[in-house]
DNA sequence: AGGAATAATGTAAACGTTTACATTATGGGC
DNA sequence: GCCCATAATGTAAACGTTTACATTATTCCT
């Protein structure tokens, strides 16, 4: 219990305990058998002394360093910060850290932030890209075979072979504005993130649009907005002017679905009496809204539990175990509702 | 570009430069000027080998990791999340990584997580404790005089010199229920979360107590709602049978607000007609509801810059700096409103 | 009791850097 | 052209582990 200058090495602990390092090594790590007395003696010596097993000698000597990076847009965004939380439970009941990074949507810091990452010698990565399918830093990680797996992308085509985890974003996407459509509405508009940020985005406006032709409506392109700059009120101003008008939105996130219905409402739309409005992630916030968001429900968890699971195969050098598409549920809300059949323009309340 | 079996390392890169290993890392590290031609080889080969500089090797010789760690209770929370993603923002643009651990606001998780990154040798730690007067965690870490900051945290009397940023929360609370206060309210109720999970709660409930009392209201014990587990409808079916009945309630979260105002809803009282509901946090989202949230605001951002200052101090070795306490603000939304003078009691439209 | 098999422990060489210290090259003043 | 100061580079020893291999102790047969 007397402080040291500096920490107690294993060698201060072998010689305490008058045994070899590889000795106390053993001990510590349960590696090896070691007779009970010696064990014990080992423990009671590391004990006193405050030993603390060094990592970096540990990773250094066996070029693994228990450690697994998670790289994602943000954390603001519910849907990551509690698949960063699933997959910390989940890496630290295995004995793994988790070391973090986040790129603001900006695939420059994708590359910075993977530098960094595998400077510290991970031993893996789990994380989800503005686009899965041209990629520089998934594309470093394919030559140096680095193990690693997406989660929330989908990667198509020639980028097929990449692990990954996720819901089927354009079924869901579609399912949900059959939802919608089956409500009796005929004029439907997509809010999304933009295209160029998240290629989740652009699948969910694929089955958007899979749901629009399939009923026969005219479809109109997304309203994309900047996630963290643009001002959602003056689009949806323009967006609410077109004639005829949308009666009801999906928003490619749970996040911009309550942005546009707070900017809807400060429109002077009353939701979901004037103007429907359904998103997509199944954050819990939602269910606590009133009424609560009508939405996409993504398995979060399971996604967490099974991108790790997946990631600790791949660094125990298992072959290639494919991707993971795994079962997104609808939570039907209250803001989806029928369309007010005939609609009379509220007065615009706000002032742009 | 060819591919290697196991990677270059700083030997190789010396090797092919016709260059001493000390060079390569001078250069690599831009420590002590080098001649521009033989600087230019080294990058050069260092390119050609695909050759990145191992931390690990680093870490051990200069016993220091770059690297911080930070041990929050949850990421579920947007508070923290937030405040995570501030913190690694700033971490990584003074070329820290990050590291972290959840502890489901468990003390005896903090062990183990606090086990496991000082394993690791982090050089520093960011941390929200169960109760900052009273932790196993924070005695090892002054014991071993390993630098860290707490945030949110509020340690107080014997524990007062322990480096924290937060607000005021006695204050806040004090001030957001004056608020309330003014608005008419006479029966007030706090919504906590557990005690013995959280000391930021226990300052808002005296804050809270000290505004009851100097209106010279009657204070009735906080109801104390497990985060993850309980369900809150019941604890506020009953809450709101007591005679006289609350006519706003106080939350020690936003999220716990939020949560709170949807079992309320769905009992058949109108918030903010029947009951008025504040929180605490100032989370975007609260923002986006419709009544928007009436709440404090603590600047998350500033606290996250401020915490990683501070410990960057620490880690190179300056002198306490003492702790911090930044404004908070309240944002008045549309959740608190005057009582209705009498108010008729809804009929329980749910059951338990 | 003697020896073979096996269990327990010890020895020492990595792992990939950084950095004191030693050495060699360069340039300037006379 | 020589010497000295100074700049550039090299040498080799750490940093704290793990682990292959070597050695010693124990056990079990016969």
């Amino acid at each position: 219990m007397t402080t040291k200058l500096h920490r107690a090495t294993i060698r201060d602990v072998a010689e305490r305990a008058t045994v070899s390092v590889a000795t106390v090594s053993r001990v510590l790590n349960g590696s090896e058998r070691v007779t009970g007395a010696t064990a014990e003696s080992v423990r009671l010596a590391a004990e006193q002394l405050g030993f603390r097993l060094n990592s970096i000698g540990r990773n250094l000597r066996s070029t693994k360093t228990q450690t697994i990076g998670v790289i994602l847009p943000t954390l603001t965004h519910p849907v990551f910060a509690d698949c960063l939380q699933a997959i910390e439970i989940a890496a630290s009941a295995a004995g793994y850290s988790v070391t973090i990074a986040t790129t603001s949507y900006d695939p420059a810091n994708e590359e910075a932030a993977s530098e960094r990452l595998l400077r510290n010698r991970v031993d893996g990565l789990i994380l989800t890209v503005a686009n899965a399918n041209k990629s520089k830093l998934l594309e470093k990680l394919d030559r140096e075979s680095k193990p690693y797996v997406l989660v929330y992308n989908e990667p198509t085509g020639a980028a097929k072979h990449r692990p990954s985890v996720g819901v089927d974003n354009r079924l869901a996407a579609k399912q949900i504005t059959e939802h919608i459509i089956a409500a009796g509405h005929r004029n439907l508009r997509m809010i999304s993130g933009p295209f160029a940020q998240s290629d989740r985005a652009r699948s969910r406006a694929r089955g958007f649009a899979d749901a629009v032709a399939h009923a026969k409506l005219e479809l109109t392109e997304p309203l994309q907005v900047d996630f963290m700059r643009t001002d959602v009120r003056a689009q949806l101003f323009e967006a609410m002017s077109a004639r005829p008008a949308p009666t009801a939105f999906f928003c490619s996130s749970d996040q911009l679905a309550m942005r546009a219905m707070h900017s809807l409402r400060s429109l002077g739309f009353r939701v979901p009496d004037d103007v429907s409005v359904a998103g997509f992630d199944g954050i819990s916030l939602g269910e606590w809204l009133t009424p609560a968001l009508t939405t996409v429900v993504q398995p979060t968890h399971e996604i967490a539990d099974t991108a790790f699971g997946l990631l600790k195969s791949l660094i125990d050098g298992e072959r290639h175990l494919g991707s993971a598409r795994l079962h997104h549920t609808l939570r039907i809300g209250g803001t989806v509702a029928q369309p007010t059949t005939t609609l009379i323009h509220p007065t615009q309340k706000g002032t742009l």
